[in-house]
DNA sequence: CTGAAAGCGCTTACAG
DNA sequence: CTGAAAGCGCTTACAG
């Protein structure tokens, strides 16, 4: 492979005026670009990326830390992945996959081999521990969810609490008063999952002023228990017959659940439900909704992290993305 | 961030000794080799990777080249890089993704920029374009999938063929004369998707030696159309009462369509599947099947490159994963 | 505008 | 066993 001398011979220069051309940032004649320029054509030269990392100090490499959950790995973080990466490339980065289950040391051992300019945190709960060496060593990172306390990171999620408020006005308009409130797992509140914790307060706040009451079920991530339960929910006399969804797995079994009983949507009984881009596709699921956005959230992510690398001392951003409603009709209009 | 001159200095030895005691190539006498790791530890020494990458021509990274196709992205893709990450990490390597839609600007842009010591392709495809900048660079790689001619590449794939037979052999021990083969869409085999391609070829041959009927029915990957030509197919009054299943959307959609026509498993249909297992896992899918083996696969393909990184000379080699099977006892008996 | 020199943080023959 | 020197392939002040 060609290196910076070869080209710098071929053109009859210096290797810092090929270099000035490199890196566009010193003023060269056109004539000696043109020189270059063909030298590097014609030596089909490209720069070493690791010796320019080396001589800048810069990877141009960016750490995408996944943080497994078995409560919550599901189809959408290989769109997270994907978008995430597509969005590096835009800006002239790479992405540097973590999956280390001890994110904090997969975090500790990227800073110390200098191997990314700055950090894309997947999945953050509260008092997420990676955040740790993170906030310790200063360095570029954003966090996609949305803890209490930032720690003076930038952050980024899709705004969960208006999606909350999106859902609960959408059922209330229809003239609804009552819902079942089908839940993630306790223990993903309690493990501080701040998606589910800000849905739920905002829903909550929202429902208790348009007069809509919610009878909270909380669901399993098992696709079997949430079936089970949804069933054992909607047969039960008295039940709700609308749903607000924000679990998964219960979205992706509820049409079983429905069918098992022979309920058919909206006539008799209405759903909405907030739940990942990815499984509404795959699923094919007919409700109304508000979906995840992962190439909105994975966009946003990547301009944050590269403007935070670009200059360390601007405040802090957390940055929320509208949801939008997608209309599919499970929802029948109740007389009043 | 302490260099290894640094830690020279504190431990009072050449920047050389401390390099012998980091990489452990040279021998060094126990008494330096204390001072040196205490200097180490005082200083929270570690190597930079990036000017080892320069000094070694290692970049101690693979890159993981994700093809993207809107009838295949699935659950499992999620798995597949978190198994190939957690592999690559166990033997000393680091993953960069390459998920740009052009595959082969994607491995040609990290070999000239000398961003990866080699690469993995997944979801390779017969005459998969991104072979070509690998052949011709001789840069170590390994695909997943497994077309005719691998190019003198190492691969690793799910023996689909055996899949198929296993998978056979289990409707024609169970009594079964015929079966309703639900397969990809054509443009999959067009396409030249080596597993599909594999598994449908096997699977005809062993069924025309059991005395399988099988009868084809081409599927979609759109859910909704998944279902429908399901129903259609198994409402059609004939239809064999058993179905052998190669297409994840159907898979998913097949308790749907069951349901829909009250066709209870097995009583009233056998169904016999392959599929990912991760998708088993999200749907809960209550099938006999074969699944996909990410962990393993993405092991094997780690080692395969890592070894061919080492030695270039050796041999290509070709690795089938034996496939298994899962009894979920979808399958009734046939009296004869 | 162009180039010689120094430096980024390592490793690796080569002497000693 | 240890160290001085050269080198990996770049970039960046600094002179000119």
């Amino acid at each position: 492979m060609a290196t910076i001398g070869d080209v710098a011979r071929e053109a009859g220069v210096s290797r810092s005026t090929v270099s000035s051309v490199l890196t566009g940032r010193k003023a060269v004649t056109p004539q000696t670009k043109v020189k270059v320029e063909a030298a590097i054509k014609k030596l089909s030269f490209s720069v070493n990326a690791g010796a320019r990392a080396l001589a800048t100090s810069r990877t141009m490499t960016l750490g995408v830390v996944v943080r497994f959950h078995e409560a919550e790995f599901s189809p959408a973080l290989a769109a997270y992945l994907v978008a995430l990466s597509d969005a590096a490339r835009e800006s002239g980065y790479s992405v540097l996959l973590l999956t280390e289950p001890d994110g904090t040391s997969a975090v500790s051992r990227a800073i110390a081999g200098r191997q990314v300019d700055g950090f894309i945190l997947l999945n953050v709960v509260e008092d997420d521990p990676r955040l740790e060496p993170i906030a310790q060593s200063g360095h570029p990172a954003v966090l996609v969810g949305m803890p209490h306390d930032t720690r003076g990171v930038d952050a980024i999620d899709l705004d969960f609490a208006a999606a909350g408020r999106i859902l609960v006005d959408h059922l209330a308009d229809k003239g609804h008063r009552e819902a079942t409130f089908v839940r993630w797992p306790e223990e993903l509140y309690r493990e501080g999952a701040t998606y589910a914790i800000r849905f739920e307060r905002a829903a909550l706040q929202r429902a208790s002023e348009r007069r809509l009451e919610l009878v909270p079920l909380s669901g399993s991530v098992a696709p079997e228990e949430a079936r089970a339960s949804l069933r054992r929910e909607l047969s039960r006399p008295g039940s709700p017959r609308a749903l607000l969804v924000h679990n998964d797995a219960a979205a992706a079994m509820l049409p079983f659940a429905l069918h098992d009983l022979g309920l058919d949507v909206p006539e008799r009984c209405s759903v909405v439900s907030l739940h990942s881009a990815e499984l509404a596709r795959l699923y094919a699921l007919p409700f109304t909704s508000v979906e995840s956005e992962p190439v909105g959230v994975a966009q946003a992510a990547v301009e944050l992290v590269v403007r935070r690398i670009a200059s360390s001392s601007d405040p802090a951003r957390s940055v929320l993305i509208a949801p939008h409603l997608v209309e599919r009709g499970s929802v029948s209009s109740v007389p009043s």
